[in-house]
DNA sequence: TCTACTGAAAGTGTATACACTTTTGCGCTT
DNA sequence: AAGCGCAAAAGTGTATACACTTTCAGTAGA
């Protein structure tokens, strides 16, 4: 590849770390990236510390970039941010409800049951996570939808980490479930709908599994 | 100033952007930050680039770093995403609530009285943010707390750049009104006061006047 | 007097150089 | 053969160099 800029191998990186094509405790060596991306280890410094920031990759001091591997409470510690925002968000939602915005979630449903339907697991976890930040974005607030995001990536990385094998199939009929409360306005509903949808997100999260945490068995995987 | 790291640069520039001895829109050029730290081009940037993703600088292409100023539909947003948060970490510290907390929680109003009294304008302000990110780390959820952190920066800028000049002397009270409530398990009464304490808070900023918000005329202050 | 151009000065963006740290591999000792 | 030590290799951290862009002052022209 060739002259990149510092947000396309940011999101080069954030996809592969995402999608889970580099695994946890993987280590990120600038020089390999630089010739990758075919820029010098200025621009590579500059996306390994935005993803610092991210979290989605850890810095140690002289000893470089790592992929990063969130523990089991830093996992329920996200997820507890996220369904604290997104109940009230949904909240919000409900008070503020216009056909517009419940049509634009239903095509977003709509391209969640294709994705399902086809099989298409790469572009199905991205539609899946992409459901909360659209509606976030829906509500005009670029700043809740920014939170989001971050946090999403979090978890999606998170959710490979961790996931069961059986993954969160029924999360697209939850979605329909969910916008169903909200065209009815049932604000009730919808915050209760969300909380479970989240809460059954966490649950397949198999904690109990053994996982390798330290980095040492990471990096032999 | 000698041979600083980038997080002292990123710490002293916070420091002077919240407690606006650095105007919003105010450049900031690369070579002089430098001289005046001690280091080169590189470290700096390095700060400034963290600062931009907290939001409290904008970087602009090929023209560099300047002192962020929220719109004021931006307050708004960081504001609602500060209910959202607090409302339901209020829920959540009172169904977890403990001995050991609310005595912490007593113990940060104490000294927010100690810095009114004393007239402590710079350390009343900072302990008043912190009172929000003292009970976010209460409740041991870090990625709750540092979010708030970063939220409560901004707020801090913004609430300098609209903060009416009758500045909102009766959080601290409200801050002790909350931990009474908390105390008492009183759930639903603990977040409503908490919701209505953020809502004073934003009120209290005056957007009806009419502020500078181009960079002209900032620089000019 | 005001506007439009121009060239120098200042400043940003990226690459590279170099010092210092960590890692690796090999030979030596036991 | 296993463990220690040491030197070379690889890699990170910071400074500097240089190309390119923006800014600004000064000047010529209307």
């Amino acid at each position: 590849m060739e002259a990149s800029t510092t947000s396309s191998i940011v999101e080069a990186l954030t996809r592969a770390i995402v999608e889970h094509r580099l695994h946890p405790g993987t280590k990120l060596a600038e020089q390999k990236l630089a010739d990758h991306f075919g820029v010098s280890r200025t621009l590579v410094r500059q996306a390994l510390f935005q993803l610092s920031q991210n979290q989605l990759i850890r810095l140690e001091p002289a000893r470089g970039a790592f992929v990063a591997a969130p523990s089991v409470t830093e996992a329920r510690q996200v997820f507890a941010v996220r369904r604290m925002l997104e109940a009230e968000m949904t909240r919000a939602f409900v008070r503020n409800v216009t056909p517009a915005r419940i049509r634009a979630l239903k095509e977003h449903v709509a391209r969640e049951k294709m994705a399902v339907d086809q099989q298409d697991a790469k572009g199905r976890t991205e539609l899946l996570g992409d459901f909360h930040v659209r509606m976030a974005e829906l509500m005009g607030n670029e700043v809740l939808a920014q939170m989001l995001s971050d946090l999403i990536s979090r978890c999606s990385l998170i959710t490979r980490m961790y996931q069961s094998a059986s993954a969160a199939a029924h999360s697209h009929d939850e979605h329909a479930e969910i916008v169903r409360a909200l065209a009815a306005r049932n604000e009730a509903l919808a915050v209760r709908l969300m909380d479970e949808h989240l809460q059954h997100v966490e649950e397949n999260l198999t904690f109990d599994r053994k996982m390798p945490t330290n980095d040492i068995s990471m990096a032999l995987s």
